[in-house]
DNA sequence: CCGACGTACTGTATCGGTCAAGAGGGATTT
DNA sequence: AAATCCCTCTTGACCGATACAGTACGTCGG
C-alpha cells in the first residue's frame, strides 16, 4: 500500500491540506513544519503528489497529444517532421508541458480507445490519415486542436499553422520555366496510396494527400501560365518520402532518350535522392539537369539544392503556442507563414536550349 | 460547464454507473439503454469519459515517460535513437500505451516539476545526463524504470536492455589490427563536454559519457592485446554525433604526412562523415584508409561500412515489454543482447604494409 | 482593552470517473 | 410452487489530490 498525502498527515497529526501545501505552496506553512513533512515523506517512501490526481483536480495535465500514424520512425526520419517536432517541443517545454506521442494503430477500435484514454490538454494533428475513425473522437474531446497541413481538414474550430503550399510550389515552377526548361518531370510522394515508385498519370486536382496535391497543383499553375500543358509533364510517384525512393523515381526521368532537363520534387529528401541518381550517372546538377526540392532541410544547403525555405521549427513552435496560449481573436489562430525561394546550385538554364 | 457522466445520468434518470458502463462495459447494460445513453451524450456534447479521472481510478495511465535532454531533435536525428524509439513505440502501441516525451529543461527546478507532474506508468531513461537533479525524483516515483546505456546507472532496481559495448568494440579493434593496421585514429563523440572537434588526449578509463567510454576502452583492449600501446593511437573528439562532425574529425587524421591507415568511430553516423572526408580527398575506403562504425544503421549497408550490428529496434521493443509486462524473475529484467561484427567494404589490409 | 490584521493551519467540497456488492424482477429449473 | 439463476441497473465507497472558506492565535496601533 503506497503512501499518500493522508498517510503523512496522519503520521504527523496535521491535515492533509497542509501536507499538500508543503509540496505545492511552500509559502503557506512554516518552514519548520514543511521540513518535518518532507522528512516524514522521505521516511515513508512517499513518491510525491500523484500526478494523475493532481491533474484531475487542477483540470490540466501538461501534455500535448501528437498523433502519429502507425510507423513512428516514418515521422522521425523525415527531417521536416523532426524540425516541426523540435519547435513543438520547445513551445511545450517552455510551459512545462510534455508531448504525448500517440501511435495510432491501424485497427480502428484500438485507435479509438487509445485516443479516448489519452490524457492531454490539446492535440496536434500532423500528417495523420484523415480517414481514420479516431479523428471524430478527437474533435469530440473538446480540447484545442492544431493542424499543420490541410487548413480545412478539421473545420474552423481547429487552429492552423501552415504555409501556402500551392503558391510556394508555383514559385519553384516559375523559376524552372524561366530558365527555359520544357522537358520537366515531377517527383511526388504518395500520389498513389501504397503505390510503387514509377510514372503515373493522375489528375492534380484529385490527389489524396493534401500537401503533395497542393504542391503539384502549384507546379502546374506555373507551367500552364507559361503555356506548357500539364500533359507534357512527366509525373512520377515516389512510394515513400525517402531519399532512396527519390533515386528510384529519378531513374524514370533520366534513363530514356527524351531525358527530362528539370526534375521538381515535392520534398528535399526526394530531391537529394534525385541528386544521388544524377551522381551515379555522371550528370551535373544545375548544368545537365536542374533539380528542386521543398522545405529547405539542413542537408539542402550542403548539397546546394534549390528549394523553398519554410520555417519548419517555427511552425511547430507556433503550433504549440497556439495550443497552450490560445489568442482571444479567432483570426489569430489561423496562421499562414511566409516562405522564400532559395536558389542554389542545382538549378540552371536549360542546356538543350543553349545548344540550339 | 462541460458535461460529465452525471449530467447524462440525470438527464435520463439513470445512475452514473450505468452511463459509465455504457462506455466501459457495454455488456453490462441493455443495448437499447446504451443506445439512448450514447445518443443523449452526443446531444449534450459529452466528450467521453475523462481520461484523467479514469486513470486515477484505474491506477494506470497508459503512458511511458521517455526522458530526453533539452534538444529533442538531437535524439531524432540520430538513426540509432530513432530505431530505439520505434521499437519502444511498437511495444507500447501493442499495449495501447503512448509515449510521453519529457523534455528535461536545463533548469533543475523546472525539470523537477515536469518530472513530478508527468503522469506515466513507467520511465524509459535514454541518453540522459546522469547528473541531472530530476533523476532522483524519478527513482522516488516508484514506477518501473528501464535504462539503455550504463547498466549500473540506476541501481539494480531498474531494468536494463543493452549490449556489451566494450566487447563489441574490441571485436572491431581486433578486426582492424588483424588487418595489419598500426597507424590508427579513433573518432569518438562527446569525449569532452561541450568540446570542439579535434585531437584530444584523454584517459579512456575516465570518460564521462558511458557509451563512448566503453567503446573506446574496447578499442584499447584490442590494441593493447596486439601489443599496440594506447599512446600510439590518435584520439579525436567529435563535438556531436553528426555526420559533419565526423568529416571534421577525419581531417585531423588525414591531413598530415603520418596519415592514419585506419579510423575507428564510435558510431556509424561519424563513420559516414569520415567516408565523406575520404571522398573529398580522393581516398578509397577500405583500400587507402579503413573505416569502421558502430550500430549498423540503415545507411551503413548502403555505404558498405564495416560495423557492429546491434538490434536497435529490438532493444527499444524489449525495453517497452520489460516496462509493461515485467517478468517475475528479477534476472529477466536485465538483458544483454548479442551483437555481430559486419565486415563490409570499408575495411581492408594496411596498404603501407603491403608496399614494404 | 479592543478591533484589525497577518500567519499558520484545518475542514469540507470537489475533480470525474470505476468498481464491487447488492437489489429487483422475469425466466428457468426442480 | 419454491428455489435458482441471469439480466439489468443502483448504491456507496474510493482513487489521491487541490481549492477555498474558515478558525485559532498572536501582534500591533490607538
Amino acid at each position: 500500500m503506497a503512501a499518500t498525502l493522508q498517510t503523512i498527515a496522519d503520521e504527523l497529526g496535521v491535515s492533509r491540506s497542509t501536507v499538500s501545501n508543503a509540496y505545492s505552496r511552500p509559502d503557506q506553512l512554516s518552514p519548520d513544519l514543511r521540513a518535518r513533512i518532507l522528512a516524514t515523506a522521505e521516511r515513508l517512501g512517499y513518491s510525491g503528489p500523484n500526478p494523475t490526481a493532481r491533474s484531475l483536480r487542477r483540470g490540466k495535465v501538461n501534455a500535448i497529444g501528437v498523433l502519429l500514424t502507425d510507423n513512428l520512425s516514418m515521422a522521425f526520419t523525415d527531417p521536416y517532421a523532426v524540425a516541426y517536432l523540435q519547435g513543438l517541443a520547445e513551445a511545450a517545454s517552455a510551459r512545462e508541458t510534455s508531448l504525448l506521442l500517440i501511435n495510432l494503430p491501424t485497427d480502428d477500435e484500438a485507435g479509438r480507445r487509445v485516443v479516448s484514454n489519452a490524457a492531454v490538454d490539446a492535440f496536434c494533428l500532423y500528417c495523420v490519415p484523415d480517414w481514420h475513425g479516431a479523428l471524430d473522437l478527437i474533435r469530440q474531446r473538446g480540447v484545442p486542436i492544431v493542424i499543420g497541413e490541410d487548413p480545412n481538414a478539421f473545420g474552423p474550430d481547429a487552429s492552423y499553422v501552415g504555409i501556402d503550399e500551392r503558391a510556394a510550389a508555383r514559385r519553384l515552377g516559375e523559376h524552372i520555366v524561366s530558365l527555359g526548361h520544357r522537358d520537366i518531370a515531377v517527383v511526388a510522394h504518395w500520389i498513389v496510396d501504397g503505390g510503387v515508385t514509377g510514372e503515373v498519370s493522375a489528375d492534380p486536382d484529385d490527389l489524396r494527400y493534401y500537401v503533395t496535391g497542393e504542391r503539384v497543383r502549384g507546379f502546374r499553375d506555373a507551367f500552364t501560365a507559361a503555356g506548357l500543358p500539364w500533359e507534357r509533364v512527366r509525373l512520377i510517384n515516389a512510394a515513400a518520402n525517402h531519399r532512396e525512393q527519390g533515386s528510384a523515381a529519378a531513374a524514370h526521368a533520366l534513363d530514356r532518350h527524351d531525358r527530362a532537363t528539370a526534375i521538381l520534387c515535392t520534398s528535399d529528401v526526394l530531391a537529394l535522392g534525385v541528386l544521388d541518381a544524377l551522381g551515379v550517372r555522371g550528370l551535373a546538377p544545375g548544368r545537365d539537369v536542374s533539380v528542386t526540392g521543398f522545405d529547405d532541410i539542413p542537408d539542402a544547403e550542403v548539397h546546394g539544392l534549390t528549394t523553398i525555405r519554410q520555417p519548419s521549427v517555427e511552425r511547430g513552435r507556433l503550433a504549440g503556442e497556439l495550443l497552450l496560449d490560445p489568442p482571444e481573436d479567432p483570426a489569430g489562430r489561423r496562421l499562414t507563414l511566409p516562405v522564400s525561394l532559395v536558389v542554389r546550385a542545382t538549378t540552371g538554364p536549360n542546356p538543350t536550349k543553349e545548344q540550339s
